[in-house]
DNA sequence: TAGAATGATTTCGC
DNA sequence: GCGAAATCATTCTA
């Protein structure tokens, strides 16, 4: 191409049908009549329209005489040109960009972030400012934003010159290659200068669209930075079904004296109640263990709020307790009377001897068993009160009868399993055992006691 | 619609 | 890491 205003003199005097043009390039050529001319631009065009029929090997050779052709220079000139007019005049309407104004919105608003332009000082006064509209308090707590506000800052500065120089060197990379290309090609084919020049442009317009991105999503970050955060997440939740509450105050009152469930416990309880993860929308995870430990959280804070309100308000509780103590000690007779005491103990924080919790085996009647056996933290005093403790039961079992008798409320139910601190009795000292002796004040819903 | 109930989260102590 | 206590936020109920 580079030579080609040269030979563009070279040759003159070439008619070309529907296009004046290449008698003006042909001008002062000095040669053969017209029809010898005309001959040759024939044969030309005809050997490229047959080219791409040849193989490989014969049009590397017939385009090298092309090539050499003494015609070339100006079939390719008039060839450019007609490309020029009709190409670039469709285009150029189409690519007629108004002053990106977004772009300079952008610019200014990094610039006054003090993310592009001077590091020094840049953006304290908006890390000031985010300080002071996060509500932060004052002391020493602001000054620890100001200094997070300013790390984080920082970091998003790093990440946007880093993503920004990447930018510049890959456009500037790949415009050398493409104009590499369409020098060489411009040997074989049409190609101007002009129109490597409109290439560049839209190469570097392509990029520079790139680049807007790049300055939208750090805007974008400086702003979440500067938002300020709420104090607590916005949460969601749903009431449990009645049976899944059900299941869990079964659990919680026959296990009065000592209610804190073993992880498999948990995980008996969370499958039992269909407590499933799609019950919720979690905003953000507690860590990584927003998997299947949601099921054993979701149990864990259930009995945390039970523990926390039943020793808030025990009062108001007895009538709850009194109600599943009745509930476990007719299920009781119902395994006693099928003769049900092989099953193996459901014990929770158990191991050894009594068994671990297991609810599988008979529904709602794992609380019975339970009744019958006794809890698991009992350890070594389980085998010595088995006797006991059924005697116990029957006792319940005997005082569930007194209902319609008039028995009330508290003389059904005492609070047992709270210690005189507050707190719950150790699991090791139950005090929720009971001699089958003692009166109905003293017999409770943890009837496995 | 206000108040109660309840599941979830946070803070703190052990 | 677990549990208690306080608190929040949503849902339920009268």
């Amino acid at each position: 191409m580079d030579e080609q205003p040269r030979l563009m003199h070279s040759h003159a005097g070439v008619g070309m049908a529907g296009h004046p043009g290449l008698s003006q390039h042909m001008e002062g050529t000095g040669g053969t009549d017209g029809d010898g001319r005309k001959q040759d631009i024939g044969d030309i065009l005809q050997q490229i329209m047959t080219i791409t029929d040849q193989s490989l090997d014969e049009a590397q050779a017939r385009k090298h005489a092309l090539n050499c052709h003494r015609m070339k220079p100006a079939l390719f000139n008039v060839l450019c040109e007609i490309k020029e007019k009709t190409v670039l005049s469709i285009r150029g309407a189409q690519e007629e960009e108004p002053p990106d104004a977004q772009l300079m919105r952008l610019d200014n608003m990094l610039l006054a972030e003090g993310v592009s332009g001077p590091e020094k000082g840049g953006g304290s006064a908006a890390a000031a400012a985010a300080a002071a509209a996060s509500g932060g308090g004052a002391g020493a707590d602001n000054s620890a934003e100001h200094s997070d506000y300013r790390a984080k800052l920082s970091q998003i500065r790093q990440i946007y010159h880093t993503e920004l120089e990447k930018y510049e060197q890959a456009c500037n990379e790949f415009t050398t290659h493409v104009m590499n290309l369409l020098r060489e090609q411009s040997r074989t084919r049409p190609i101007s200068p002009k129109e490597i020049e409109r290439m560049v442009g839209i190469i570097h317009r392509k990029f520079s669209s790139i680049q807007m991105q790049l300055k939208q999503s750090t805007c974008e970050a400086v702003m979440i930075l500067r938002s300020p955060l709420p104090r607590r997440q916005v949460r969601k939740r749903r009431n449990f079904n009645k049976q899944a509450t059900e299941i869990l105050n079964e659990y919680f009152y026959s296990h009065l004296s000592n209610p804190y469930p073993s992880e498999e416990a948990k995980e008996e309880l969370a499958k039992k109640c269909s407590i499933t993860v799609s019950q919720y929308t979690w905003n953000w995870t507690r860590g990584s263990t927003f998997t299947s430990c949601t099921l054993f959280v979701q149990v864990s804070n259930w009995f945390g709020n039970k523990r926390i309100r039943y020793k808030k308000n025990i009062g108001k509780f007895q009538e709850e307790a009194n109600m599943y103590a009745a509930k476990t000690a007719v299920n009781a007779t119902n395994v006693s009377s099928h003769g049900s005491q092989a099953n193996s103990p459901s014990t929770p924080n158990s191991a050894g001897s009594a068994g671990s919790f297991n609810m599988s085996n008979s529904g709602d009647l794992f609380m019975s068993v339970q009744s019958l056996n006794g809890d698991s933290y009992q350890g070594a005093q389980v085998g010595a009160n088995v006797q006991s403790q059924v005697d116990t039961l029957r006792h319940v079992i005997s005082q569930t009868g007194g209902y319609s008798e008039g028995l009330t409320a508290s003389q059904m139910y005492s609070p047992q399993g709270i210690n005189a601190n507050g707190g719950w009795q150790d699991a090791t000292t139950p005090s929720s055992v009971t001699s089958p002796t003692e009166g109905p004040g003293s017999v409770h819903s943890d009837t496995s006691n």
